[in-house]
DNA sequence: AATGAATGAGCTTTCATTCAT
DNA sequence: AATGAATGAAAGCTCATTCAT
């Protein structure tokens, strides 16, 4: 159990990571200030740096939990017996994206290769969820096609992640609320999926 | 005939141009300072402003010429008679995914909106070739479907030109020469031009 | 009761203030800079706007409260009875040279229209200083001259508080102590007060 | 006789004085550029430093012509039979306002001791005329009012000098032209003269 | 005599970060 | 644990001035 302390402590960590999470996901990293989150969490600027390195460790160290509820996400819907591969596929299709509009300033920092510090522990924690992340989404698409794992697979599942990252990129930068934003883009989305899975099947005819 | 003056001004010129597309490409526009371009120019950071009137006007002096190339391109490709209309397609993909692979270092500022100032005179020349170049293709997807100018083919067009896009902005951080690169990636685009096609057509039935 | 964070700060910020004051009185607003006034006042050139929005507030948070200050004197010699109006005028524009003599420094500021942007709120506030402190003059001198509030009057004041000016600002870059030269000038100036409502008297006749 | 190019060589000099006396008045010396003296000069920027040492140089070579020009009127004045002491006075003052409005912006760097540089030699010239001019005027004063050379007279004459300037330099900011200022400040000079005499004259009785 | 090219010094301002309490 | 005070580094940009032709 907590003492009093901890809890404290622990309530201004989580207040501070929920500020700079609704900020970046506004106005983009660079353009969100340390000074802009603290006020926004109800305290000082210095408090910030009790918990959190610097500003960038302040971001993976948001990022990773999202990430690794994405991922549970996933492996949930992976579970479902009631459902068809190719539901799944369209079910985790729908998840992501849903999550990298929800957390679309991150987006840039998840999955540009521009930003990463390849170097440093955190960031290998990233790449390790982007690929398995990857995985998840190939291995449903050869479910769907009763595909081999073969090079064809791989073209495949190539060309489906990186579409929707493609139109989700697009859209990335637009200011509108998330709710706002998941509407208007949803048909657009789901029809992708659909045509990129049909586009497949057709083609191992 | 060129004086001196007007070849070492030119020259000059180049090299700031150079110097910054290379440095836009690698860090991206905001992450590069005008000094750190002009160190790598071989000028002073107030030569820059000779020859351009801010950051941001060298940003699209920048972007301008190979975007109108571009468009050019796109022209003569239309014109082909012997192509049909699905041929066309795919070969102004093919030259737009050549271009891109080939400014790689300027993709993100072409086609991020984040570096869109829609208020002002230059950003509005830029989004007016970005929107032409969409139109293209969305003319050609119409003729290839024989298609009404719809709101289907509207989200077919956005998802093809996405499509595209997302493949392109994963691979356009790569570090490898042109040439390797677009042998590398040539059958993935190939493959996926087709699938998108396919899936559309498909979806149509 | 201060605490010691509070007391700091607010000498920091005063010193900040006297700094500016001497700095804008010495060479004029435009040739001061902010890392001249902070090394003045000892501090590094980034506190300053820990104080200040920026060099324009620097300037009117100095200058406002002397003025306000002397428009309080002001009110207060309009109030006593025991004066003629007269001997009120001639109060006040002692009362006004002593300020400007001890303001010295500020002197430009506070009356060349240089400094005024008008648009702005901040500048509206001193502009109402200026104004009142002209009105509450006319109003004396129409009294001691038992003038009705037409143009005569309006010029007669612009006259009488120019002059006082005019004579001030020739004065008021002598590297004198205030004692000294409100000595060595109270004679010119109380001979030009007498000299001026002569004339004024003079010409009504 | 000079030369052809010893004439193209006075010529650009000369247009580089009006363009920089014309630009100054406009907007004060520290607003105007050498670039933008050179483009209304039409010459290079590079070309003022062939015949100016730098810029301050330029404005003190600027001035003194002027300045000579006026001591030179109020010879001219003093001089005539026809007039009164106290009509040439009133010329005289007339003949010096109008001066001090037409070379508004270098108004500061005439009468301010503030931007004098006391060491170097063209200071000392223009310091030297200054002098003169309060001379010649307090010279008339005495001669209307009939006073000996005494304190009373130096009183009077300073009185009168700087009343005139403050007027001068509460207006000395406007932007208007010089023929429309003027006219709207003809009579209230007119007026602070006459007044300020009948004040003397009425001092005296 | 004249100029285009180029530069260094310097400006205001912002920000992540550290120090002292 | 928390914070207000303070700072150094760096940004974009302007300007008087010099260099090379």
């Amino acid at each position: 159990m907590k003492s009093k302390h901890e809890q404290r402590s622990e309530d201004t960590k989580q207040e501070i990571l929920k500020s700079a999470g609704q900020l970046f996901a506004e106005k983009g990293y660079d353009a969100v200030t340390i000074r802009e989150i603290a006020k926004n969490a109800g305290c000082s600027h210095t408090t910030i740096y009790l918990y959190f390195k610097d500003k960038e460790t302040l971001l993976h160290q948001l990022s990773m939990p999202s990430l690794q509820e994405l991922q549970k996400k996933f492996d949930q819907i992976s579970k479902i017996n009631s459902l068809s591969s190719e539901e799944k596929l369209k079910e985790i299709s729908r998840e992501y994206i849903k999550f990298c509009l929800q957390n679309r300033s991150m987006y840039d920092i998840f999955f540009n290769a521009k930003s990463s510090r390849v170097d440093e522990e955190p960031e290998l924690e990233i790449n390790k969820l982007r690929i398995e992340i990857f995985e998840i989404m190939k291995e449903l698409i050869q479910k769907s096609l009763s595909l081999p794992n073969n090079d064809q697979l791989l073209a495949f599942a190539r060309i489906y992640y990186y579409s929707l990252n493609g139109i989700l990129s697009t859209y990335s930068y637009q200011h509108e609320s998330l709710g706002v934003l998941i509407e208007r883009l949803k048909p657009t989305f789901d029809l992708a999926v659909d045509i990129l899975i049909l586009g497949f099947k057709e083609k191992l005819k």
